[in-house]
Order: C-alpha cells, then structure tokens, then sequence
DNA sequence: TTAATACCCTATAAAAATGATAGACTAATT
DNA sequence: AATTAGTCTATCATTTTTATAGGGTATTAA
C-alpha cells in the first residue's frame, strides 16, 4: 500500500506544479487546500528538499517552488523518496536491493522470478511524470 | 511490500504442491523444510483453510493438502487472503473497495487513474497459478 | 527595529501493522 | 492410553506509520 505520507507528497507536488507562479507557495497554503497536516507536510516537504525536488524560499512570503522541471519529477521518483522501493520484494529492487536472506539460491528463487516481473511491469506506469499526472 | 505472512504463504503452497502425494504433509514438516516459526504457520494454515485452499487431515499422520486444483490456486489469490488488496490504494480494489475520504470527486481524481492504471497491469502478472509459479 | 511570516530541525508520542509465541483443547492413529 | 497433529484464542514485542510539540532561524514589511 501506499502510504499518506507518498500520497501527500504527490499531492503536494502536483499542487505545487498547477499553482506555480513567481511568487513561492507556503505550506500553510498547502496544507490548507489539500487538507494535509501541517507539521506532517512540512517534514515530507524537508525531505522533497533534501532530494532537490522542492526549493524553499525562506522568510515572510517564502514558501516552496518545484526545484527542477516538472517533466523530470515522475510519480515513482516521490515514491522512492518517501516509501523506498516500488518492487514489493526487496530483492528485485533495482534502487534499494536486499537480501531476502531466505532462499538458497537468488538466481533460481522463483517468487523472485515472479515479482521480478511484477515489477518490470510496474515501474513504466510510475514512471510518469507530474506533468502526465496533471493531465490524466 | 509483501509481508512476510504471505510470502509464507507462497512457499507452503508451493510445497504442498510439489511434495503432494496420498498421504497429508504436516505443518511441523513444512515448519523445517522452508525456516517458518511454526506457530506463525499454523495460523496461516487456518487462514488458508478457511479460505478453501488447503484441506486439514487430523490426527497422528494427518497434516495438509491442497483443496483444490492447483491450477486453480493464483499468487494473487493467496496475496489477498493474506495481504488483502493487490491495489496500492483502496479507491482502486476490486475486492477490498473504500474509499480514501480524501478527494472529493473519484472519477476525476488524477491519483486514482494513475493507480488504476497500476493496478490493471500488476493483476495479470500475480494471476499466474502455483503452477506457473513452480515452473518458472 | 520589531513584529509578523514562514521555513528548519529534533524529539517524542500515539496508533496501527507485522511478526511471532504460549497454552489449552480436540481429533485420530498406533 | 500415549502420541501425533490440527484448532483456537490470547498475548506480546517490534517496527512502521501518522502525526504533534516546540524551539529555532531567516526574511520582509510596517
């Protein structure tokens, strides 16, 4: 499942994209229109920041803009950043690869195999951008 | 992610499907060949009896099998007794349905198509058979 | 220059989900 | 009757998720 915290930060992201201006948005603002809580929003939005999707403008009319074009922020990308990997098995995630540490052999385990699949299948759908999200 | 419940799950199906013979095979059994906490399996073992996939053999020798064909029995199927929805978010399950009381037209929502989308591609990979599954 | 706005950061807490264990009970076999 | 093995309820520990609290810092505008 997805969690809220990916959930708000897409929306976030889209708000921040069809709202975009001169002038900054304040999490407040944020917060207020998509209905997030704020002190929840604004630790999701450090973490944006931290990853150079969001840029910040401190200070009284502050707020955030989009750090980079939003052709290049894809939905998978704040899914990685806030849950981590989109495969469901750890194993045959690409960006955040573990060991299951429970089958003896990785190159023949066919749930492997299987969700290896599953995710290949997955990632061209998430690998969309806010821009194709705004115009669904 | 997957739990670690349901990928149990998977592995007990898949055993019991390839050590499948007359005679039932018991959850201590299982419990060793596949590293399961023993217990944790006994309660999934109920769950997928209530659910009609396995059958239960009492007594001395008893144990179990599969209760139906298992080119009946889908990785898909198990991930919802265990997991529940295959869906990343509920507003877009076929079986597990809810609403996610945050948008307030479902039909426009951009989220909603994005992982509806994802859903209808993640349903066919998973809606292979134990079958598929141990030939891979 | 000071009041107001708004981002920054750490810590903590409440709630839910996950993973696992305990123990008493029932049924069947040998 | 002793042993094997499934049934069932309850409980517990850990981790993750969803927040909240509160003090700080930077910037602007009155």
């Amino acid at each position: 499942m997805l969690s809220k915290r990916a959930k708000y930060a897409i929306k976030t992201i889209l708000y921040l994209y069809e709202h975009r201006s001169p002038t900054p948005i304040s999490a407040k603002t944020i917060s207020e229109k998509e209905r997030i809580p704020y002190k929840f929003l604004e630790n999701i939005l450090r973490e944006l920041k931290t990853h150079q999707v969001v840029k910040s403008i401190r200070g009284a009319g502050g707020g955030y803009v989009l750090a980079k074009d939003p052709n290049d922020i894809t939905v998978a990308h704040l899914m990685r950043i806030i849950d981590g990997p989109i495969a469901l098995i750890p194993c045959v995630s690409e960006r955040f690869y573990e060991s299951c540490g429970e089958c003896e052999n990785e190159e023949t385990c066919r749930i492997r195999k299987l969700f290896a699949e599953l995710r290949s299948e997955m990632v061209p759908v998430l690998e969309k951008s806010i821009v194709h999200l705004a115009g669904l």
